[in-house]
DNA sequence: AAAACATGTTAATCTAGTTTAACATTCAGT
DNA sequence: ACTGAATGTTAAACTAGATTAACATGTTTT
């Protein structure tokens, strides 16, 4: 029975796909003909936790759009560090932009610290998508766009505030994800020890 | 004379904006028509060192290419202290992103630090262009994403890096720029005081 | 040429954040 | 219920980088 229902893809995929599609719209209105071929080219795929979506050293294939659960985006560094540089709950995308747009193999590692359903946008078909779907072009401009904003924005916090004050930022900023995430794990977000992020929580709760 | 030659706009048009013609070249193909279109869409400009072309708490206005010169991108901490997260010179671009898709206030300030001549799109006009012209759109797509790679890349390494570290980065990667700013304003950048840059180079000068 | 200002150096003291290590706690697997 | 692994806390010693301040050099302005 469950085999069977395996069986009929679009429904499935229309189904699976309302997330990205309610996302999308906030940016650019697609015709029904065009959300079904951007259905049609996508990939839909779920990761279990501790699975990777990519590794160091491969060549990033995909940018994808989390449906729902966790991943973290972290690099190693030359002792063997893990720095997480960004987490990707419902709603956010995920893959490693400097291997994607260039094809060389990634610096960064893509894995799952939840069991993690995800919407794929294969390199093979993103040009494609683009040429007939104009609109899609303009969505991930602006998209991307946002990512660099706020991707420049952490660069300035880093620069400007205190580990303490990063930590609150966090806390404020997204304050459902620090429940689902270890401390190890956002400490080296924050780019603090986790002794140290300790330190920050337990003088945090003395001042009040 | 010169005022005679000032009143042929599109001739001087034409010759200022090759560079940023090449440098379009690169990503997309224009034709002459496109090419013209673009050209009677953006603004020249000409800044003297020291002078403003964007103000923390104005509105960007445009997005800037930069023809000659050189400029700086910063912001001011609630200190005052002055943070430098961008030298700007031949070929690269300025402007307070985030302001200017939002067309909010900018936390930005960019200054030049030279004489700086400048190709300025207009936001009135971008999203005319992009109608216009989709393979500007596409052409802008691709440096945002390599300019988002750019930024992540930056925040990796203020992760991973040591100050030393870094100074020796930029110094093998923008070996020219070192030259044209003075060391307080790289140190800035650097994300370290003046002192320490001035520190570190004297040890390197010992280690060799 | 002098004054004034911007930039650079050196060295002492200070602090935010790291390291190490010992000990709790929670939680999954048997 | 018991064990071991993963996660969290606390505290001492340590280090990268900041701060302060005194002095040096260079470069505009008058």
């Amino acid at each position: 029975m469950l085999l069977l229902l395996n069986l009929i893809p679009t429904k499935n995929a229309s189904m699976k796909i309302k997330p990205l599609l309610d996302y999308i719209r906030k940016y650019v209105d697609l015709t029904q003909e065009e959300e079904a071929i951007l259905t049609s080219k996508v990939i839909f795929r779920k990761y279990l936790k501790g699975q990777y979506i990519l590794q160091h050293g491969d060549v990033c294939k995909y940018q994808c759009f989390v449906i729902s659960g966790c991943t973290k985006t972290f690099f190693l560094d030359d002792e063997g560090q893990e720095h997480i540089i960004l987490f990707s709950v419902e709603d956010w995308w995920t893959s490693d932009m400097g291997s994607f747009i260039t094809q060389t193999p990634a610096d960064l590692n893509v894995q799952c610290i939840e069991n993690t359903e995800l919407i794929m946008f294969p390199i093979e078909t993103t040009e494609e998508l683009y040429d007939k779907i104009p609109k899609l072009e303009r969505f991930f401009r602006k998209i991307i766009e946002r990512g660099l904003v706020a991707t420049q924005k952490r660069l300035i916090r880093n620069f400007s505030l205190s580990a303490k004050d990063r930590y609150l930022y966090f806390k404020n900023q997204y304050p459902d994800i620090e429940q689902r995430i270890p401390q190890y794990m956002l400490a080296s977000y924050l780019g603090i020890t986790k002794e140290f992020l300790s330190k920050i929580k337990s003088q945090l709760l003395l001042e009040d």
